[in-house]
DNA sequence: GCCAACGTTGGC
DNA sequence: GCCAACGTTGGC
């Protein structure tokens, strides 16, 4: 069944409803080492198959930045990934139903910050990944990215490049 | 390996 | 359009 129809979701003419994403990967399926080793070409994200998780795609601009969480194993932040392409369709996907966004590795995290850290911290309760920890695709607050870069050991937190900063 | 959370499916 | 059954994700 087709999701209702209510309000048009409309992500495209969004005005961008953040600049931080996190995204999931099971490091057996697709690693953070994987993602270094493919340098600028960076990696389609490929396999998302949840409507929100595919929303946030269509949402993201580029230079967008992107934790790089292991779920399964690791169960950690361990970098920080920038959105290279906008969401195209995924090639995996037969129905033409499913897009997906390419992104390349920035920055590994000096220190790896654990989910078990990120629940232990009030300052980041409201984290998506602590209240919907199955979406593979998250939106991040800017408070919450400043907090586990700080937690992760960056000092200077990584951002989009000036230019593509709005106001 | 178990099981809770939660998205999806399908009968009504 | 509701909601129970089912399947999948992912932490533990």
């Amino acid at each position: 069944m087709k999701p209702a129809k209510r309000k048009p979701q409309n992500t495209e003419n969004n005005p961008i409803p953040s600049q931080f994403w996190l995204l999931k990967s099971e490091p057996d399926a697709f690693s953070w080492d994987q993602l270094v080793a493919n340098g600028d070409k960076g990696e389609p994200w490929t396999g998302v198959r949840n409507y929100q998780a595919r929303n946030f795609m269509k949402a993201m601009r580029l230079g967008d930045r992107c934790f790089f969480y292991h779920s399964n194993e690791g169960l950690a932040v361990v970098g920080i990934a920038e959105v290279i392409a906008l969401a195209h369709p995924d090639l995996s996907d037969d129905t033409g139903k499913w897009e997906c966004v390419d992104v390349k590795a920035v920055a590994p995290l000096p220190r790896h910050v654990t989910l078990a850290e990120v629940k232990a911290n009030p300052k980041l309760e409201k984290m998506s990944l602590v209240t919907s920890f199955r979406l593979s695709v998250q939106p991040v607050q800017p408070d919450e990215w400043a907090e586990v870069c700080r937690m992760g050991g960056l000092e200077a937190t990584p951002k989009p490049a000036e230019k593509n900063k709005r106001k």
